[in-house]
This record gives structure tokens, sequence and C-alpha cells, in this order.
DNA sequence: ATGCTTATTTGCAAATAATGCGAACTACAT
DNA sequence: ATGTAGTTCGCATTATTTGCAAATAAGCAT
């Protein structure tokens, strides 16, 4: 999803106008990671915003989705969840927490599947479901490694063991 | 999912009742491969046996699934979707029709994620967006090849041509 | 076969999530 | 400042699913 300022401009230029509201919102979703549901984003922007409607929040998403800035999901049955990242990525989602969190895959093309006679394949979507390992409690040490470090490659083994399970003891963030 | 008739051994062993609505649902539902919802499978059933409860259909399905004999799906955000298929596999979802279908993938093994730190994957599910090709009206010749024919391996390349587009026009089924 | 016990079915209310609608409001061009 | 059309917002409504309790019936004992 482009930044506010720019989203700003996209929507004069589509004689959409620019109000407080949708300001507040592009502001909340812009670089959001945490894949909100409309409810969680409306509880967010009442802070800030205390009378904003429920509505509104639905309309703007709408919108956004329509003009390609956001992305919707339709995940686990509950309510959508939104997504500023529109470039082709994938999801992990943590069956303890809810969590949503980006994963990229590089060789989708290399799976092999059994499709259906003539089915034309338009783009695919894939769901990693698990749980994020209560990274050993580091008798509160640096709390650092928490919830996922940049890019970690990693070769997909389900059900069953991934290398060694000890974490990755080199390489901190700075 | 089990015969109507080792269903009907296993629910007797769990203390569980065969009912006539039972029998029936376990029927509509063995060897189903059109992924219903529960209002499509009340439908069906209605037909056969006028007065049954919509009720009694969610509830018979939740217990199938709840003893391991169905998988439910929350594939596009509608209402979801009951799978007698309870092995290990993937779908694909026709944009036009909605119709949803079964796949097979060898290889997700192979698959390069960039997961976050620490997540544990306990299963992966792959769904594969696109839409039936309308298999060229060969001048109503042989009306077989429809939908899917059983098993052709494919590699995945989505929004490319697979091969050549042109229907291959050796190596009809028999 | 008859009756008992309790699992099951069923109708209806209620919870969720999302959308339709129109009146009130306001951004912004003139 | 004024006018106009785009927006916001509250509320009704739809769609899907679950909670609940009364009515019903399966399967066992007699
Ligand atoms: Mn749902
Ligand atoms: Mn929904
Ligand atoms: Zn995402
Ligand atoms: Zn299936």
């Amino acid at each position: 999803m482009h930044s506010p300022e720019v989203l700003a401009t996209k929507y004069k230029e589509q004689g959409r106008r620019i109000t407080p509201q949708r300001k507040l919102l592009f502001t909340l979703m812009h670089n959001n990671e945490s894949h909100p549901t409309a409810e969680g984003l409306f509880e967010e922007a009442s802070k800030r915003m205390p009378g904003i409607s429920l509505r509104t929040v639905y309309q703007t998403l709408e919108e956004l989705s329509e003009m390609g800035e956001i992305q919707l999901m339709h995940c686990d049955g509950g309510a959508v969840r939104f997504d500023p990242n529109v470039d082709e990525h994938h999801h992990a989602v943590c069956a303890e927490t809810g969590e949503l969190f980006d994963v990229y895959v590089d060789n989708i093309d290399s799976l092999r599947a059994q499709l259906p006679d003539g089915f034309e394949v338009q783009n695919v979507s894939i769901v990693f479901h698990g749980r994020v390992a209560k990274s050993a409690p580091r008798t509160a040490r640096s709390a650092r490694i928490t919830t996922k470090s940049p890019a970690r490659q990693q070769t997909v083994r389900a059900k069953s063991a991934k290398r060694t399970p000890r974490r990755a003891s080199r390489g901190s963030n700075t």
C-alpha cells in the first residue's frame, strides 16, 4: 500500500475527497503487518478519533481494496483480514494466537500438482498452519529474538523437525 | 470418510444412535466430491427426506468432523464447505463457478519459504485459484473431456501459459 | 410387544460478520 | 461564503452458524 501522502494524491486524482477518517485509516494501515480485521482497525481508529463509525472503516477498506492498495484474506473463517502488503506473498498462522505472518516463497512454480483437467491457474495461495515456538525462556536476557527475524530461508517439512531445533545462535540484529 | 455401514458401527461403538437422518447424510456425504455447504447438503437431503432440519445437518456435520470423518474448509469467506476426503490434499477453486476440486501435491516439502523465526509448521494448505477452461466446444463430438480426468501431473505456472495453449490433440482417454 | 431412558431432532432465538440505504454532514471548487 | 456532490454514520437487513429446550424416537430391558 502506498504512503498516506501518495494515497491522498491518488484519491484526489480520482475525484475522491480527503477526510480526517481516511487520513487516519491510511496511517493505521500503512506498513501495518498485523493483518487486522475491520473490527480491530476500528478499535485502533477509535482511540485516536472517538466518534468514527465502523461503517466508515468497512467502506474505506473496501475502496482501498478496489484501488488495489490492500488485499483481503479469508483465513480461518472468522472476520476478513486486511493486508496492505500487495506483493506476491503467503501466510503463516499461529494456531495459538491467531497471529498472521507474511511468508515469501521462492519456488511455487516447482510444485507438482495434479490439477483438474483444463484448469488454468491464476494464482496460488499457501497458508502454513503451525505455532510460534516459545523461544526457550532465556532467563530474562536480551529479549531480542521474539517473533520474526528478517527472512530466514527454510525448507518446509511439516510435522517433522526442521534441521536442528536450536536457535541460530549467531546473527543478531546489530 | 468411512462407508455408511462402517460409520454405523463406529457410531454404535460410541453410544451414538443410528437415525434415518444420519443414515441419509452418511450416504449423501460418502464419496461426495462436491465439497458441499451445510445448506447445499440440506437441500439434497430434503429431496429424499422432506422434513429434515437444517439444524440436524449442521449437527451431524459437526460430529463427523469431531470424529475425524470429514474436514471443513473456510475457502472464500462464504459458508463453510465440508469434505469427506480426509487424506492430505489441497484444492483448486474455479473463480467462475465456485467449484472446488481436490488437488494432490507431491513435493510440498521442497517449498522454500521464509518463515517467521521459530515458527513450527504443522501443516500446509494450498489453494489454486483459477478457472476451468471451456474445453473448446468440439462440435458436439465425444463429450467426454469435461472437468477432471484422473490425475494429470502438472507443474504449476501461475499467470503464464502452460506448454502450448493448444489442446493436447493426442492422447485422449481410450 | 411394551415401556424406559436418554440420545437426537427440531424450531426458534441469538450471535457474528458484513452490506444496503438514506439522511445528515462536509470537503473543496468556484 | 455558497453550492454541490462525495462521505460519514446509524440502523435495518442479510447470511451463516450456534445456543437452547421441548418434543421425539432409538435401542435396551423386561
Ligand atoms: Mn463463516
Ligand atoms: Mn463471513
Ligand atoms: Zn500478508
Ligand atoms: Zn477436498
